[in-house]
DNA sequence: ACCTGAACACCGTTCAAGT
DNA sequence: ACCTGAACACCGTTCAAGT
């Protein structure tokens, strides 16, 4: 079944496990289907991933990938404004997750966003401030963007579900700093780990960023109303 | 292991579904593990659902339920406007959401969405045309929103991915129509349906809802800018 | 280092059998 | 009608063994 027999690689189990998953579902992708694919057997791919939960965690990864890869592959035009600009990001990202239909329900599942998102949401978070948007608005501007491309819920810098609290978000945003170049994603990790602190929520964090993608849809929404607000 | 020994019904079944994927996580919710929960044998449970698909299927209703239930709980007060009254629809879903934070994981392996939902959704369409929202803006209005509260992509009327065309959302615009008491809802769709005919748009039905909510986001953080356009 | 085969515990599902 | 037990094919994962 070895369709090519250069020797077996992580990058190339991944991209059998995304064509897996795009011919026959991502519930098909098993170890052993994964493993007859690449023309191992599945223990082999113990070698690659520490367990299955690791391979889909890879999975996410070699998505996100792709979704860089895509962004950065649209012709290039330094004169566009920062909202067309993010504008046909979001559009170049949602094409690829297009072609892998099963990239929600896997990001659904995954317990930490891919370390490629935050290579990513840099490039985002640059575009926003460079084009005069504060620390605080970019967050809450990837959020409701996150939440539109991706479904997440997710957060960015804690555990979400296992009571993620302000310590575990300083430890993200210092590995997050030293990890890569990441300048404007840690000067606004730092900016918001202050203001948090500064004005202690007592509510859950997630639920600020929600409800502000909502009341960004809702007054959207109001001034399409015929005898809404024209401008 | 029977904590109550009053008989086996579907309801409990879902009941004790859900209460283990709370517990122990959707991956954790297997037949066996199911059914030693109820009391019973894995087989057992197949007397009330087709399969474990039809059980997941079973437990996105239940969900659907539980939302619904939520929203309605409110304090009724009939002198809010549309907005807040929305706004306090969706944070109360959210609630319910919050308590299974297993639902986008869940509702992103459906194939369909739950019969429920169709209910709910009918009650937000006659909000929204009882505010003086067109049936466009309505429908694009239940895609932005949707994809916030459970992150579907997913079609209301017609298969998502399997090529559903325009005789499969007219077949379920009268299923949905004839099934129940849908008024807003059934409108809705006739007009749409109708709409997509004459303009005959030739690329996916999805990405002008996409498009919709992606510029209404925009659009809003551009109005958060310093410079922006207040009003 | 890379891969294998046998083994273990678990899974969804069938089917004939019990009451 | 409702539930069971044995059985089948499949799953993730271990471990000792091969090269």
């Amino acid at each position: 079944m070895q369709k090519t027999r250069r020797p077996l690689t992580r990058a190339r189990v991944l991209q059998a496990a995304i064509k897996v998953a795009d011919r026959e579902g991502l519930s098909a992708l098993s170890m052993r289907r994964l493993g007859k694919e690449v023309g191992v057997e599945a223990m082999s791919l113990y070698h690659y991933f520490p367990g299955k939960d690791g391979l889909l965690d890879g999975l996410a990864e070699a998505l996100t990938e792709e979704i860089k890869a895509a962004v950065a592959a649209r012709p290039p035009d330094h004169s566009i404004d920062w909202k067309t600009d993010l504008r046909s990001r979001c559009l170049a990202a949602r094409q690829v997750v297009l072609r892998h239909p099963w990239t929600p329900a896997l990001f659904a599942t995954r317990k930490f966003v891919p370390g490629a998102m935050y290579l990513y949401v840099e490039q985002i978070v640059a575009l926003l401030v460079g084009a005069g948007f504060s620390y605080q608005i970019a967050h809450r501007a990837l959020h409701a963007l996150g939440s539109l491309m991706f479904g997440f819920a997710q957060e960015l810098f804690s555990p979400p579900a296992s009571g993620g609290d302000l310590d575990a978000a300083k430890a993200a945003a210092e590995f997050a700093c030293i990890a890569e170049d990441l300048p404007h994603l840690c000067a606004m990790i730092a900016s918001e780990v202050h203001h948090v602190s500064e004005t202690k929520i007592g509510w859950c964090d997630t639920q600020t960023e929600f409800e502000f993608t909502l009341d960004l849809l809702l007054d959207g929404l109001e001034r399409l109303l015929p005898g809404g607000s024209e401008r």
